[in-house]
DNA sequence: CGCTTTTGACCAGCGC
DNA sequence: GCGCTGGTCAAAAGCG
């Protein structure tokens, strides 16, 4: 099978150890799993990411610039505006859920422009947890579903569904800055 | 009965 | 200054 996951981090990191674990991911029957991860207003694009249609699918994902600048939700006054680190998943899928073991609850549901598919706003559930995500469905592609996090989980696992928390740990290895 | 989803409104940032 | 777009909130409905 060829529906391995294939994780691209990026090539510019030095300080971690490189995702050595076998990561499989027990999401169904037919995905293809690529991750394109975005550090902060950095998009990964390009690469040897097999779709061709990549390059052009991260140019509309990240088409405005400022969709990378989040603001705090503070109630406090001049909190400054810090950008906090995206990631990008973009997974071959028929279903736009994907389950990743967390529990998320949906806050929001607003069309995108250059996308006829509307795109959902996820959050946590968690108490404590502002962990965010976004799922798209891509225009060109249908089957292509485009899953933006947003935090870190500072907890564990909500069930015990595949190693893809393994997956999870990694980045946040990784996006410890 | 409690939680999740849905959906419209509201708001802030940016471009023109 | 206005309009557009994206992101969040909140009330109500829906479901297990």
């Amino acid at each position: 099978m060829e529906n391995f996951p294939t994780i691209f981090f990026p090539s510019s990191s030095s300080t971690q150890a490189p995702p050595s674990s076998s990561a499989s991911l027990n999401l169904g029957s037919s995905h293809d799993f690529q991750v394109n991860i975005s550090e902060e207003t950095d998009f990964v694009r390009g690469s040897n990411i097999g779709s061709t249609t990549f390059s052009n699918q991260s140019k509309s994902f990240g088409g405005k610039e400022t969709d990378n600048q989040v603001k705090v939700v503070g109630t406090k006054k001049g909190e400054k505006k810090i950008r906090k680190a995206k990631y990008a998943f973009q997974t071959r899928s028929q279903v736009d859920i994907l389950d990743d073991g967390y529990r998320w609850r949906k806050y929001g549901q607003k069309a995108v422009k250059n996308n006829k598919f509307p795109r959902s706003y996820y959050r946590c559930t968690h108490k404590g947890c502002n962990v965010k995500k976004q799922v798209q469905r891509l225009t060109k592609d249908e089957g292509v579903v485009v899953t933006t996090y947003e935090g870190m989980h500072s907890h564990p696992i909500d069930k015990s569904t595949d190693n893809f928390e393994h997956i999870l740990s990694q980045m946040q290895i990784y996006s410890s800055v």
